[in-house]
This record gives structure tokens, C-alpha cells and sequence, in this order.
DNA sequence: TTGAAAGCGCTACCAA
DNA sequence: TTGGTAGCGCTTTCAA
């Protein structure tokens, strides 16, 4: 071996005194190769700490074994928590099945696309991972027409002419499940607090709680507003003075909100009447109620998508996954909001 | 342009009637083409889509321009927003210095170093980023065996026998400048809850605490505890009972947690007599004051480091940055602690 | 079962 | 200023 550079196919096979294709072999398609050969390559092959070299590979073969993946603007740390999760889950299937995540950032959707593109032609990437599909989202339509295999965490929402495979989770299942809850424990006024109508993800999460609580044939109490703790707050006051005793959120910030107004008078250990969404760290400090999506499960299926648009590119078995979230019942630990002071306008 | 495949460098000179070389030129050596020859070339890789192949590249220059940088396990999502900023920072930075980031887990220190020699061994990158440097940390003494360049986030602590290239946040700094707030708003028992003496940076950050209350001659009034707001609610009430008046934490969380004591009978709009570490979301929802870490800067100058390790392996030019904390002031915004009730223990 | 040779796309080197 | 050539490490193809 030479004493500088790292060893090759062909510096391990003249240490050998076999082909390199010998060595290949050992590494690519041990079957050929007879046992005792194979044996004393592996050997080396351990001794000397070779590795393929990935360019080699990758000319040789046009395949890159990456992945490319948008790391989207931290917005919210408090639900942001939950693509945390995604994130880690991807990247460890990936890394299982020999795939390496390949980081990038971008402004938008178009930049997001262009830069994926760059990444193919540059041969970095064989395929990419959109997160966040959004209504009209411009991103599968462009990366057909790109070639890139790709799969997404998001369903397609509206009309889309693009047919490509993804996993989501079933948000409206969510928060209909949570409805249902707070309905079991004696509220009959459950409002909803979720997000503008232009969300498509947060409007799938209302209609879970508009057809559970539609079932009671009761007053619809609800609000529209932005995802901060603070609007959650106000909107809670809001629904509360229009009698609803008990709220359903689109996340676990706007749950956060709501406590100040619904947890008023409630004592540890207590069922609060505020169910939150996606089960983050501060719902489970404070002993929120929250409901839990399957992020690890999502994250293996939509490599295996990925992995399976790489193999066989021009395939039409694009296909989507709807997974089932699950309500994560808690009892209030360790805070309670209050009402909003004097001082509130 | 052949119809199916990626132009090259071959291709595109064919089509050109210039040489391979030309065309290479015009991409990586400019100056030393003709101009109308360039303008000609450069128009031609423009009309064509051509990147170059950094497999082709990389083979040739035995450099992958690919920084390797470990994912974390997501410990707590409310302090894990500064690592996401983090993140997104050194993505942008060695993106704009033309570097990738490869992204992996990995189980351990040991394990996640294992993986950075197997991907330099196999040719995907020429560095690596490490993250939260703890005593003892056996990472850097391992990298620097095995030959790769690297810098971290975090400076060294304790007595390192390897030197190396670092950026961290002056906590101790952090945390004298929060106590000294504190003081000068009429506090004279300020306390401090933070983490067991085991992490390092936690012990930074009481030093600066420490530095403060001693000015004071007062009673040192403190804890040590888990990361968790339920730790951080039975610090301080502890804390309080032996006649703290407020508190300085090792983190939001713990803040979090200590604001159930110590904004007992606050009024929205009040200064809460408690004082995080972070400036998590969570913490400007609710109008907690914050020590306030400069991520960004942080980001930029340790990928600077990074390049500089690449482009000068044998140096010894190995250089620490302690950056300044800022302190974060807010005022109650929305929510109050109550005190435990009966029901706890 | 093993080996030889070609060539993936690129850049360094040298010659024209 | 431009072009030709070699070779980075690998896998594929074909021959032995």
C-alpha cells in the first residue's frame, strides 16, 4: 500500500497479485468470485481501510447516491420541532439504504428547483425530497419536467397534474379524533383555532373538527389566525366568550395561546380542554394534549418512494401514502395561563 | 448537444470546434482565453444547461468539495431551535463558498467519527463540522489522527492535548450580563438554575452567574438540574424558598419552568424576574428575556475555519473565536405561572 | 473463476 | 492562446 495516498481497487490488487476486477468483484458481486480469493481480498480489503471511491463510482456508473433536500427557514422552534424529527428519520433510512442527504437552502419554490436542477446536472444528486407541499405548489410539475426523480412529504393538494408519490399524514383524522375526545369528556361547545383558509394542510385539519363537531349539530365555533402563542391567546378569548368550553388547534403554539384562556381555574393534574397538533416538546413539558404524527414511519416510506423513482425512473407507479396520526392524551403539569390582565388592550 | 445525455466539457467543445481544454479553461482559468472565444464558450454552456461533473472533478482533483456534518438526535426541541439556526447558517455559508453539506447520524462521539473517516476515506468529503464539544471530547484528538481537516463549534474544554481550529459563544458572559440586569433592577438575591457540573459550557454559563453574584457578597442561591421545565419549576421554588428574589437559567426550558415561581402575581407588561438562555421562540411568545447567542456569525466564521483547514492541511494555523452573547429584554407577553398547586408533591 | 481493456468527465501538464 | 494527452478510480464488457 502506498504510504501516502489511500489505498485503490489497483494498488490492492497488486498487493494481491490478483485483477483489479478480481477486487471489484469481492466488493460488487461476491458470488464470482471462489471463496479462498474472496476471503484473502476481504482481508486486505479490511486491513488497508479501502473504501470505493464515490467519484470513481459515480462516473463510472451515473449514479451519485444523493439525495438533495431543502433545509427550509426555521420558523416556528416550537412546532418547527416536528421536521426536526423528519429530518433525523430521513436522513437515517437514507444513510440504511446507502443514500447520502444532500443539504441545501433556497428562497423559494423556483430557486428550490433550479438549485435541485443544478445539483442532477452537476451529477451530485440522482434524486430529491420536497417537504411542504403546498395548494398550487409549483415544484412537481417543474421537477418532471426536469427528470428528477423525487417524492414528497405532502400530499399533492388541489388540482394537480402532476401525479408523483408521497406520504402524509391525515391531518383532518387528527384533529377529528381530538374533537371526538373533548366531546367523550362532557364538551359539547368545541371550538377550533387553525390557521388562514390559504393553508391546505391547516384547512384538512379543520374539516376534522368541523365533522365532528358538525355531528352535534351545535353552533361552529372557530377561528382563522396566524400561529403564534399570542393570536392562539386572543382567538381562545374570542371563541370562549362565544361559548365554546373546550378548543381543538391547528398547532401546538396556538394550544399554547388557548391555555390562557381555557386552563384558567385548572389544577395540576387536571384534563385540560386544549388539544394541540404535532406533540411537541413544550406540549409535553406543560402536559398538553397533542396530536402525534407518525414522523419516523413517514420518513422511511417516503425513501423508499424516492429509492424506488431512482430505479426505475420512467415508471408510473408513482403512488401516495396517508398515515394516521394519533392523539397523545396528557394532564396539565406544570403552568397555567391566566387570564389576560388590565393592562391587555 | 446529444439529445439524451448531459452535455460535457467533450461535447460541448465538439459542437464548438474548439478544444476540451478551451472550454475547461473558460469554466476554472478565465483569463487565459481569448475573449471572443470565451464569450463564445460561456454562451454556449449557458444555452446548454452544462455543470460540470463533480464526480469528474472530484476524481481529477481528488477534492469533493463536500463538508460532513452529523445530525443530532433532537434532545429538546424548545433549546434544539438554536442548533436549527445553526444549521441553516453553516448550510448557507459553505453554500456560498461552494461546499456541500452531507448530512449523517450516528449513535456516538466514537461512531460519529468512524463515519467521517469512512466518507473521506471514500472520497465524499473533504472536511467535517463539529458540534457541542464537551469535556473531554475524544472527536477532535481522532479527526486529527486520521487526517481530517475540521472545525468546531464549541471551543475546546479542559486540557486538549489537539489543537484546532473553534468558534463558541462566550456563555459565562452571557450569564454575568443577565445577573448584572437583574441587580440593576433591584434584585440583590438573584439565583441560578442550571445544569449538572458535568457540561462544561453549563458550568460556563454558572461562572458568568457566579462572577456577578459575587460582586454582591450576598448568599450564592443555586441549583443544579435536567434540562426540563418540570426541573426547572422545583428549582426555583426551591431557589425562592431560601430567599431568591429571581433567577438566571442555564436555558428557556429551565426558565420556562421557574416562571410558574418567580411570575407569581405578575401583570402582562411586567419585567419577569427570570432570565433564559437561547432566545428560543418559546421564549419571545411569551416576552421571557433571553441571552441571546449570535448564530449566524458563529456559522459563517466556522465554515471560514473549516476552508481554511481544507486549503491548508498541514497548518498549524489553528485559531479559536469566542464570540459575545447578547442579552434578549422582553416583557410578559402572554402567559403567567402559577404557583403548584395542592396536588403537587 | 479470473483478467485485460475501455471509458465515464474532468483537470494538469506540456507542446504547439 | 489553444490543443493533445494522460490518468484520477471505478465498473462494464468481453475474452481467456
Amino acid at each position: 500500500m502506498a504510504p501516502q495516498s489511500r489505498p485503490t481497487l489497483a494498488s490492492l490488487a497488486a498487493q494481491l497479485g490478483v485483477s483489479i476486477q478480481t477486487v471489484s468483484n469481492v466488493i460488487n458481486n461476491p458470488e464470482a468470485v471462489r471463496l479462498a480469493t474472496r476471503e484473502r481480498v476481504e482481508a486486505a480489503i479490511k486491513a488497508s481501510g479501502y473504501r470505493p471511491s464515490i467519484a470513481g463510482r459515480a462516473l463510472r456508473t451515473r449514479r451519485s447516491w444523493g439525495i438533495g433536500m431543502r433545509l427550509h427557514p426555521v420558523v416556528d422552534g416550537i412546532n418547527g420541532e416536528v421536521l426536526d424529527h423528519f429530518f433525523h428519520a430521513v436522513t437515517e433510512s437514507a444513510q440504511a439504504k446507502g443514500y447520502r442527504i444532500n443539504l441545501f437552502i433556497a428562497a423559494d419554490a423556483v430557486a428550490e428547483v433550479t438549485a435541485l436542477a443544478d445539483m442532477q446536472a452537476a451529477g451530485a444528486i440522482d434524486a430529491a425530497l420536497l417537504i411542504d407541499t403546498g395548494l398550487g405548489d409549483p415544484r412537481p410539475k417543474l421537477l418532471t419536467e426536469v427528470g428528477l426523480p423525487f417524492a414528497t412529504f405532502g400530499r399533492p393538494w388541489g388540482e394537480t397534474f402532476t401525479k408523483h408519490s408521497w406520504v402524509d399524514v391525515d391531518g383532518k383524522a387528527g384533529s377529528y379524533q381530538a374533537t371526538r375526545y373533548l366531546q367523550s369528556i362532557g364538551h359539547e361547545r368545541v371550538g377550533y383555532i387553525g390557521w388562514p383558509a390559504e393553508s391546505a394542510a391547516g384547512e384538512d385539519r379543520r374539516a376534522g373538527w368541523l365533522a365532528a363537531q358538525a355531528e352535534l349539530a351545535g353552533e361552529l365555533l372557530q377561528a382563522h389566525t396566524g400561529n403564534s402563542v399570542r393570536q392562539g391567546s386572543l382567538a381562545a378569548l374570542e371563541l370562549k366568550k362565544q361559548g365554546a368550553t373546550a378548543v381543538v388547534c391547528a398547532s401546538d403554539s396556538l394550544a399554547l395561546g388557548a391555555l390562557s384562556v381555557f386552563a384558567e381555574g385548572a389544577v395540576l393534574g387536571d384534563e385540560l380542554p386544549v388539544i394541540g397538533f404535532d406533540n411537541t416538546p413544550v406540549a409535553r413539558a406543560i402536559g398538553l394534549s397533542s396530536v402525534s404524527q407518525p414522523v419516523e414511519q413517514a420518513a422511511a416510506l417516503v425513501v423508499d418512494q424516492i429509492v424506488g423513482q431512482v430505479n426505475a425512473p420512467l415508471d408510473f407507479s408513482a403512488q401516495g401514502v396517508l398515515l394516521s396520526p394519533s392523539l397523545e392524551l396528557r394532564k396539565w403539569e406544570s403552568m397555567v395561563a391566566s387570564q389576560p390582565s388590565r393592562k391587555e388592550i
